[in-house]
DNA sequence: TTGACGGTTAGACAAATATCGAACTATCGA
DNA sequence: TCGATAGTTCGATATTTGTCTAACCGTCAA
């Protein structure tokens, strides 16, 4: 096992950030749908599973990216998600340190 | 191993609370004092540890308390805060199910 | 009993933020 | 070239929330 994730180190901010993110149900909505989507989910695949407008969808990929949970490829018309899964062991471990 | 960490099944909005206590840091720091004391720690010494109000403070016990997080222990004029180690667990397994 | 002390509650206030509509940019097909 | 479509940005708004001060409640020792 042990695929692309490795060590990432995160900085107090990035975790704060982190914390904040997954606050709003709606965005940990959105990234419970790219992992159960393995990973990856195109844009419009999301709002066609949240009901709410493109301008604050936009928002919540922009919060969720500059946490550094998830990565936005885009491609000429298109956005796509993809989870970080390094950054989100990396939480896991930090919340585990508990 | 396995203490007295027992299977701890969390409400979707107990998920929810719990995101949001852990969103302000204060909050975070709290939880982390408590738990390098080994669990348990008395309410004065956490006052020691954070610039802030006493009724802040309580605040944020309250929030952390309704959250599931933590329980509260009033003996006397003293306050005792209890990190629950089977929420917080159950807390993250459910992120980790991502 | 009374005063000091630990903690809580209530109310106010400022900062953060989730959301929207509207205007905009960029891409792609006809 | 035009129009439609995908997504972004801007400005406004309403709600939430972290913090404080002030008043309060219980406990304990003198």
């Amino acid at each position: 096992m042990a695929a692309k994730t490795k060590a990432v180190r995160l900085t107090a901010r990035q975790l704060e950030r982190i914390a904040r993110a997954l606050a709003d149900p709606r965005r940990y909505q959105i990234l419970e749908q790219i992992g159960k989507s393995g990973g990856t989910l195109s844009c419009t695949a999301m709002r066609e599973c949240q009901p709410v407008t493109a301008a604050t969808l936009s928002h919540h990929m922009k919060e969720l990216e500059t946490a550094g949970l998830i990565r936005i490829a885009r491609e000429g018309k298109f956005a796509t998600l993809e989870l970080d899964r390094g950054v989100w062991q990396a939480y896991l471990d930090h919340l585990n340190r508990i």
